[in-house]
DNA sequence: CCCGATTCCTGTAGGC
DNA sequence: TGCCTACAGGAATCGG
């Protein structure tokens, strides 16, 4: 569900909490993430000021005086900030606790979820190192995405999923830019002109920017860090809307398994 | 190289 | 009510 709308905005969140603090401490309660937490983090990171708050594709990077944190919220997980001595919730894994008194927590159900520990270049970091272009950058454009889909045969839906593609778009995003770029999510990379491409970047960026102003998407697990959840969701058009009539037309929206993954369009917009 | 299938884990909705 | 199964986001990894 975090998604690269959802990921910016939980950036947004902590920045102002963490920038130019010193770590009081880390709590680590659950190790056990999609890749372990590190063994030494904890002393790693005790009095060290938080030099800037970044994100790369769906990652947070915060940077340190002798490192870099990247922290993944996977599927399921969210950061919340809170005072220091804040009630635990079932499934608060970590907490990086800053003079101030405040705290960063992390929830995460299903610990998909990652916080790792770079001392090299932390763009060279293998997570990082084959990320494809930042979606809302200039770099990302029709000509790129048109250069990059020749000869592929996967379904557009899966190649603009790809992180080695573009970065930050998910299940969900996916479908709603198919569906203003009205474009059928099954159609062959290779098999949409360029002029189609265009259009598709251009509601890529609508809508990664848009959902970024609500907050982004709250489905179940994502909440800003406010603890509100994103407001998004009610500007959906066919995600999770099968069966339901098209926002455009009277055809009912469509839900179809494309590479394992939900994927929702209407049969009318989309062509 | 490319791409589809599998896998990690937990909560919950839906069927019987 | 209770049990069981299917399914849900992300993305590395494996194998064809």
């Amino acid at each position: 569900m975090p998604e690269l709308p959802e990921v910016e905005t939980t950036r947004r969140g902590i920045e102002g909490v963490l920038l130019q603090q010193r770590v009081l401490y880390l709590i680590v309660r659950e190790r056990r993430l999609r890749w372990p937490v590190p063994d030494n983090l904890e002393q790693q990171l005790e009095g060290q000021k938080v030099l800037s708050v970044r994100r790369r594709a769906k990652y947070i990077l915060i940077e340190l005086e002798t490192g870099c944190l990247i922290w993944h919220l996977g599927m399921s997980g969210s950061i919340s900030v809170v005072d220091e001595n804040a009630p635990l919730k079932k499934h608060d894994h970590i907490d990086l606790v800053l003079q101030s008194g405040k705290a960063i927590r992390f929830n995460d159900p299903r610990r998909f979820g990652c916080l790792l520990w770079s001392q090299e270049d932390v763009q060279k970091h293998t997570l990082l190192a084959t990320l494809g272009p930042e979606p809302l950058e200039d770099g990302f454009d029709g000509d790129y995405l048109y250069r990059k889909s020749r000869g592929r045969k996967r379904a557009l839906k899966n190649f603009i999923m790809d992180q080695k593609i573009v970065v930050g778009v998910g299940n969900i995003y996916a479908s709603e830019a198919l569906f203003g770029a009205g474009i059928l999510p099954g159609q062959a990379a290779a098999r949409v002109s360029k002029r189609q491409y265009q259009a598709l970047v251009e509601h890529i960026k609508r809508v990664l920017a848009e959902a970024i102003t609500q907050g982004g998407t709250t489905l179940k697990d994502f909440q800003q860090v406010d603890g509100k959840p994103g407001y998004f969701k009610q500007r959906l058009m066919v995600y999770g809307r099968a069966g339901q009539v098209c926002e455009q037309c009277d055809a009912t929206i469509l839900k179809k398994v494309i590479g394992q993954r939900a994927s929702f369009y209407c049969p009318v917009c989309q062509q």
